[in-house]
DNA sequence: CCTAATCTCTCTAGCGGCTATAGGTTCAAG
DNA sequence: CTTGAACCTATAGCCGCTAGAGAGATTAGG
């Protein structure tokens, strides 16, 4: 049996956060000791491991939630399971997409700049005009 | 003089979001009408369509807040205007880099599975065990 | 000039996903 | 049995907005 501490240490995931979860309904309640406090037991630590992970990999809390449900029923179809990995990474790219034309964009109006007052600086200028950018953003 | 509505049809900025700069110390106190209505001058939209652009670029308050103290001051030097775009840049590229690793995992991950019930879903799986993955994130 | 429709005002609360603090209780090592 | 670390609940705060209520201002048409 882990404390909430012992279980903390071992996925990472901070002591407040699995409180959290635990309110948010994404982890069932923990059984007590007399004293009131949380103890885990290995199903416990799996299902933290496995909540941890997801949200390394970006996953929201919902669909971390919709994942953890299906997952209750092994004899239903996964292609729901299958649907939110692709969803997901769909938006990933559309997010590294994004994020490339931005720093692209970025790097040409630090390059506009030779000046060293402000007064003439480009940067600024740069920013303040959408205008002066070459693609969408 | 624009109304709060024509600033915001004019920039894209939505109405509460322009309150909320103000509120913020990112926009002046616009002038008001007898009846206690804002108007805005040319300035003003200037102003905020700075900040709409920079905000696009991924800027936080913080930075633009920096940006436009500093464009208050022509005469000083702009060193800190390249340094605050630089850093970003820097910023947005590690995001890049970690959500591309992101996107590799969660490639590879859905490709685990050709099974159509969750029971054998190496989906549910591999989410669920780090030790699986093939490389850091 | 009056009315009706559309803005606009302030204030407050909510979103996601935590994180921090306060003030109290329980556990485990010595 | 004592101490000190870990735990408990409850509440508030973070960012960058967004939504809603209820009241007042403005403007176009008749």
């Amino acid at each position: 049996m882990f404390s909430i501490g012992d279980l903390s240490r071992r996925t990472g995931v901070k002591v407040p956060t699995i409180r959290y979860y635990e309110q948010m309904g994404l982890i069932a309640a923990a059984g007590r000791t007399e004293g009131n406090q949380r103890r885990y037991d290995r199903d416990g630590l799996e299902r933290l491991s496995f909540i941890r992970h997801a949200r390394d990999l970006g996953l929201s809390i919902e669909a971390i939630r919709e994942l953890a449900e299906l997952s209750a029923h092994p004899e239903e179809p996964c292609a729901d399971a299958h649907r939110i990995a692709r969803e997901h990474r769909a938006e990933i790219h559309a997010r590294i997409e994004r994020l490339r034309r931005l720093e692209a964009e970025l790097g040409r109006i630090e390059q506009m700049c030779d000046a060293d007052r402000v007064g003439e600086c480009r940067i600024i200028e740069a920013l303040a005009d959408h205008g002066l950018c070459s693609g969408e953003h």
